[in-house]
DNA sequence: TCCTTATAGATAGTGTTACTACCTATAGCG
DNA sequence: CGCTATAGGTAGTAACACTATCTATAAGGA
């Protein structure tokens, strides 16, 4: 197909295909001549996760590139999740190095818990001790000592994308499930979260008239 | 304090206070002259409430301002959790009138089982509607067969969040922590799973080398 | 009292991001 | 032959979150 019609199926207007072309978000179309250039469906799935990436995950075009990197890298299949998360930002803050220490020990103590690896340094380990510090910073460490009901939920919904994901056999397919599952199941499930707000306030407070946001 | 001890204490710079300021983030200071004004501890307080909400949350200006005027609003306790979703932005995607109504025939199906209400044309629905239709429009229907235990994770965390805040007693704290949680806890939870995800993985695939982001 | 620094409020400027528009030369096609 | 479409390049735009500068006044010490 041509541009018009990869514009068309996709629902992204022209300019915007070729702004994504530069930015190497897009693979070029196959070359019939020196300004001419053909698409197939494959461009058309592409301009679709690009869009979901970044109206429904929120992610920047630069995450966007670097998780598109990750799924054209050749790896093995247990490090799907990985390349998942690879380019992912995850929010930082600065922090003291007491109030660090502090966050660290909560943190251990739930790895060895759950048998999970907090490596000390990563984006991951930096998010969570930016958020455990700001709960405190912002006087509500009471909020800190949720985070094995959190981390229950977690393992609880880590378990069901990792099945879903890998029955689907085939690595190509894999990881982009994970991508999409990573990506869009963070605004599930802070929508989920919303709605199950909502029912237990009911149960506590008793019923309320549903009110729209 | 004057602003310049303000701003040490807040660690934010005088020009951006100032600019909170005509913004409606922060409320002006007790007015000693003119052109001179006093604040206080809530001011400091405030100003991390902010940056917790923009540097964390990933809140633009305009959902803080709207976050903090639900602070604001007397409201009975009941109504905490609402307040505390006031102004928060999910995302949201178009979708054909066929793909909304897959959707929302798995949504009712969902409220109905889990005792959830789910206000069609709400903004929480259409960010579920639309997640669910991008999954699907991605060729990836499974990834919406995983509903079910999205949602038990999210009971789990609801719970937990309405425990805590409700402890606090005081409508004014209830409300605060509310929003902290809710914010925070989303960043909180996506850090989490990205942790139990490497776990399940090494579970299903074998031991792998720890490997920073 | 004088003098230096601080401040409120207003206005303007900056850097980034994600497009969007326009231009030129060539290609497709009836 | 002529009209529309296209690739690729450059430039412009709108929103966002600050950041800098300016002026008149105030604070506070020598």
């Amino acid at each position: 197909m041509r541009m018009a019609e990869l514009s068309r199926e996709s629902g992204v207007p022209v300019a915007t295909i070729k702004y994504y072309l530069r930015e190497g978000l897009l693979p070029p179309g196959e070359r019939t001549s020196p300004n001419q250039a053909r698409y197939d469906a494959s461009h058309v799935r592409r301009l679709k996760l690009i869009r979901a990436l970044l109206d429904i995950g929120g992610l920047s075009i630069a995450a966007v590139r670097e998780v598109i990197a990750g799924l054209a890298e050749g790896t093995s299949t247990h490090d799907v999740l990985g390349i998942a998360q690879h380019g992912l930002p995850l929010p930082a803050v600065e922090v003291s190095d007491e109030a660090r220490a502090w966050a660290m020990e909560r943190l251990e103590t739930l790895a060895e818990k759950r048998d999970w690896v907090i490596a000390p340094g990563t984006p991951i380990a930096e998010a969570l001790v930016g958020v455990l510090c700001t709960y405190r910073d912002l006087g509500h460490p009471e909020l800190a000592e949720r985070l094995d009901d959190y981390a229950e939920a977690a393992d609880l919904v880590a378990g069901s994308d990792l099945d879903t994901v890998a029955a689907l056999g085939q690595r190509e397919a894999i990881v982009e499930a994970a991508v999409i599952g990573t990506v869009l199941g963070d605004a599930l499930h802070a929508a989920l979260r919303r709605l199950a707000h909502a029912k237990a306030s009911r149960d506590r407070f008793g019923a309320t008239a549903v009110k729209p946001q």
